[in-house]
Parts: structure tokens; C-alpha cells; sequence
DNA sequence: CTGTTAGCGCTTTCAA
DNA sequence: TTGAAAGCGCTAACAG
């Protein structure tokens, strides 16, 4: 139709109220600087006019431009889906705006959008980030920013230890008497996997339960339903996934085979992200995901307050949650 | 530790290589109009330096800022999730910034978001919005705009028409010689809502069937769940529920007073969001809502670029998707 | 091919 | 309590 009309700036604002720019700037910032009768007279022409002040100029002049970007793995993803949802609420209390964004775990992807949000952002958050520690560092030194679920000294960082929950897993399932058990992860150098594979591997040998190893790289259903029949060959009775999906792929594909859950294999998924949809609720480890979000907020909006950067370690533990997956073995 | 160390403009730059200002711009936004090696001097020294070109600053002198807003009712709906990763996988391929909000479906919150976006963006895509039409108008008006899943004349829009897909899955039940069929709708002024149940009552009506309305409000698993206790109370043998969530809960809820899917009633869900996980894999109808996604994209992007707004309404079909949770009545 | 010169819209001393 | 003026970092004519 037509071309953009030009913009309401201040100026056109204090042309209508007479009164200088300045003084229109402070009836926004700073009214309490004002008679009380020039602020309305201002703020009743900028309604009127749809005035809106711009964030760029502003920011421009501030340095400060009340935004932050929150970089995940997958937006897709239940378990990231949480966490961003979390980051938008609590950055939503102090009037920041986010920028999302989808690395794929892909570095150059991530690299990528985060040089596009730096210069246009306060602060970062990278969750999972895939990124090389001098990859990390390159932003870290030139902005605020907090790190989920990444290991990085000297960067302030907040790491949801699946640990405490997986080796919650692992005595429900010695307690109900399972002796050969199976740990099904996923990308083998993720700090998640190794994570929850250690304390599986760990606390299974304390209680002298043996455990058989399977990864199958990118967790997705599909490939825990192709876990299914590796599984089967094993004389093993419970399973411990590396996350829900691969939990829900897993009972899928027992399901095909013919094998029922819990009565011939027990299955506990980890992130407890979609297991209460199931059809047979699935016992898995609750992950804090949104709690860590809202720290992480928490935090980078304390550096920015602050106007400094602390080397913040924050660990959330993780439960495990039982619902019907799990029972004693035959 | 430190307070944020001065950042490096272009200014220093261009001293850095002993050249202009304007060269060290042209340097990055039109290489082509410098000489080779000037180009290569300039970059090395603003790598060097770690330059990157501050955005707010090039927004403010060229009126674009290369970001877009999202607003979606809830980022953690498995429905909005995926269009959410869809839009922003298309506004990347043209590097364009996402800024993401969440309104819960209070047009408050709506409004307020949008106005922090305003100024910062090019252009919104306003999915399931909860605004009036006024409160549309108001950004409409004033920058380009596509709305999703609403129907507003002049505004430019995309719409998932689950009717098509509706139609189909009460005639997939209809040739399984199901008479007596329910609708399981959420919040009644939803324009999805209104659309699905229409669409059931009508096709239902066409083929001599009868139709049960059921109305849970917010669509939640629990929702469905509750919904079950109803449905059983009636003569139904088919629900179709308004979408995967209460289609799960429902299937729970039925599961839990001993009946069972698709044996005792059969059960359709919409949205295809998360049926694929379900261990009995559900009946749904798909959403081609990551297409709808990149289709408000390329809408909005194709506005931007010729700086005209158009009147486009494009309406997408939906499809059943035949899985496990259906099947002939007894 | 490159430098000079104005701004973009807003905030912020400094004066009045 | 208000205005004038400088400037945030960058782009974009316009010269040369």
C-alpha cells in the first residue's frame, strides 16, 4: 500500500508541546525532574502523536540497550524449550527483551548468530553452547555472560547435575532388586552424557550392579527405539536413558518387539521434560530447567547492574521422579 | 573483576589503518568500493582489534536494524515451539535478529512486550494473538506485520486451517462405522477452537452423525484427563479433541478408569506436536506449523524489502495423520 | 578509490 | 525547572 511514514521522534513531540527536546526526553526518563503539568502536557502529545522513543538512539546515547540474548542448542527441544521459557519470564520482571537463538550445535552457527546479537545485547547466556573454550572466551571477555550447563573457569556458570538424580535411579532400580542394568546415552563428548553416564557407571558399581553402555548419538526417539533391540540381546532388566525421548523411543520399541514396560524391562528417562504425557507416565530424573534459567537471568542481570563480572559457580541438583516405568524384575 | 573496557569504534580503526572513517564502514557494508588491499588492511586491524560494527548505532543512521519480533501465546506449546524454530531458521537464512516474547494469552502482557520491541525491529509476526483489533491496529499501522492463526482484513496473515484436517478425521471415523462421536474443544473464543469444532460439527452433521461438545478451557493434559469421566458418562466410541496434549490426557484419563484406546474409544488429536512420542502413537491431525513459520517470514522479509505492506491472506491446509489410536468401533 | 561533512534520535552536562 | 549544545558510533551523499 504505502511507503512507511516517517517516524514520531522526539522532536516533533516538543514542536507540538513547546518545549525543548531535552525536556521531553526527561518527562520520559527522568519526570521527576519536571513540573508535574509539563510532563502530562508532554506525555498527552506523545500519546496522541503514537510517539514512541527509539531504542537504538537511545541505546546509542545510553550504551545501554535493555536487551540480552539467550543462545540453545534447539528451541525445539522440550528440555531447552523450558529453560527459554523460564529466561523470557524473569528477564521479562526487569523489562529486558531476548533474542533467541538455535545453534544445532553447529559451533559456526553459533558463532555466527552470537557475533549478529553482540553489539545489539547487554549480556549473553549460552546454554549447552558447543562452543571451544576460546570461542566462549572471545565473547565472555568483551560482554557479560553466563554459561548453562558448560564448564568454564573464571566464567560465571550454572550446571544442572543430572548426577544426584541419576544415581537416585540407579538405588530405586537396585532397591527393586535389577542386578544388570543398561545406560543408553547420547553424544559421547557431551558434558551431559558423560555427566550422567559417570554417576551411573559409578554408583552402579557401588551397589555391584553391572551396567552395559550404548550411545546413540543425537538423542531422538528414533534412536531409542532402535536401542530397543540391542537392548533386548543383553541380559539386562532396567534402563536408564540419557533423556526422555530416547526413554519414550526405548518403550516404543520394546513395545514392538513385544516386550512390556516395566514388567520385562524397567525404563527411566532423565530431563522429565515430556514423560507426564505419556500414555504409562515415565519415571525420570527432574531436571531444574527452569529454575536454572531464572538463575542464570538472575545472575547476568547482577553483572549488568553491578558493571561487573564474578566467577559465579552454581550447581542445581536433580531428583528422581517415579511414576510407572519401573518395577521389580521377574 | 573489571568494569566493561571502552569498546573499539570505528574511529580507532580507521586510525589503526591510517585511513577514513567512511572507509572503515565501506570496508564492511560495500567492500566492492575499495581497493583490494585497503579492504585487507582495514579488516586486519579491525580483527585484529576485535572491532565489531555496534548495530544500534548503524540502525540509528540507516533506519534498519535487521531484527524482526515473534510473539507467541506460550513458547513452551510444543505448537508454538515448532513454529517458533521455524521462523527463526528462516529470518536467519536472511540474518535477521529474532527477538521472542511469550503473552500467555493476556493481551496486557501482549501489548507490553510488543512495545518494548517497537523501535527495536523492522517488523512483528503476531501468532495466536490475543489482541484486539485495535490493539493490532496500532502496531499494523505503524510497521510491517503478519499475523498468524487470526483473521484480520488488510493485515496480512496466514492461517492453519485444521477444518480440512477436522473434516477428515471425522470421515476416518465415520468409515470405521463410529455414530456417535465427542469434541473435546479448549477455550471456546479461540479462533482455532471455533474453527476445529465447526469443521467436526458440520462433517459430522453431513454424514448423519452425532456430536458430543465437550469444552476444557486451557488445552492442558490434565484438562484432557479430567474430560475423560465425561466422555464415558455419554455413548461415544470416537473423541476428537482440539489438540495433541487433551488427546493424551484424554487417552490417560480413560487409561485410568480401565478403558482403553483404540479398543474401548477411539481418539484423535490435532497439531501432530508430540503424538509421535506417545508410546501408543496418536491419531492426529498434522499442522504444517513450521511452514506456516517460514511462510510469515518470507511474507514479512518480501514487505521489508519493497517497503510496502500487502493485504496477503494465505491459508494453509491440515491432513490426518493415521497412526495407532484409532480404529472400528465395536 | 577515498576523505569530508552532515546527520540518524536520544541523553546529558552545563548554563540560565 | 528548563533550554542549548555536544556527542554516542555509524552511514551516506558529495566532492575530489
Amino acid at each position: 500500500m504505502s511507503a512507511e511514514k516517517k517516524e514520531n521522534t522526539l522532536a516533533r513531540v516538543a514542536e507540538g508541546a513547546g518545549v525543548s527536546r531535552s525536556s521531553v526526553s526527561r518527562a520520559f526518563t527522568r519526570p521527576y525532574l519536571l513540573r508535574r503539568d509539563t510532563v502530562e502536557r508532554i506525555k498527552a502529545v506523545a500519546d496522541q502523536l503514537g510517539y514512541v522513543p527509539n531504542r537504538s538512539a537511545r541505546a546509542l546515547s545510553t550504551g545501554r540497550n535493555g536487551n540480552i540474548a539467550l543462545m540453545v542448542p534447539d528451541v525445539a527441544n522440550p528440555y531447552y524449550t523450558t529453560m527459554t521459557s523460564s529466561v523470557q519470564q524473569q528477564a521479562d520482571l526487569s523489562n529486558y527483551c531476548v533474542f533467541l537463538g538455535s545453534s544445532f550445535a553447529k559451533p559456526e552457527k553459533e558463532d555466527e548468530l552470537l557475533h549478529r546479537f553482540f553489539g545489539q545485547v547487554e549480556g549473553m547466556i549460552l546454554v549447552g553452547s558447543c562452543l571451544q573454550e576460546k570461542g566462549i572466551h572471545k565473547y565472555a571477555t568483551r560482554c557479560p555472560l553466563v554459561l548453562v550447563n558448560r564448564e568454564l573457569k573464571g566464567t560465571p556458570r550454572v550446571l544442572i547435575d543430572s548426577g544426584t538424580g541419576m544415581r537416585e535411579a540407579v538405588q530405586h532400580l537396585a532397591a527393586f532388586g535389577h542386578r544388570e542394568i543398561a545406560y543408553i546415552g547420547g553424544f559421547l563428548k557431551s558434558w551431559s552424557n558423560k555427566q550422567r553416564k559417570t554417576a551411573v557407571s559409578e554408583s552402579a558399581e557401588a551397589l555391584g550392579m553391572r551396567v552395559n553402555h550404548f550411545s546413540v548419538g543425537q538423542p531422538s526417539f528414533d534412536a531409542g527405539k532402535k536401542a530397543a533391540s540391542n537392548l533386548i540381546s543383553t541380559n539386562t532388566t532396567a534402563a536408564i536413558a540419557f533423556n526422555d525421548l530416547v526413554a519414550l523411543g526405548l518403550i516404543a520399541g520394546l513395545s514392538e518387539r513385544g516386550k512390556s514396560v516395566p514388567e520385562d524391562m524397567s525404563v527411566i528417562g532423565c530431563d522429565d521434560a515430556l514423560g507426564m504425557f505419556n500414555h504409562l507416565p515415565l519415571t525420570t530424573v527432574h531436571c531444574g530447567c527452569a529454575e536454572a534459567g531464572r538463575l542464570a537471568v538472575t545472575i547476568l542481570l547482577e553483572m549488568l547492574e553491578r558493571n561487573t563480572v564474578f566467577d559465579a559457580r552454581s550447581v542445581l541438583e536433580t531428583h528422581l521422579v517415579v511414576r510407572s516405568t519401573t518395577s521389580g524384575c521377574n
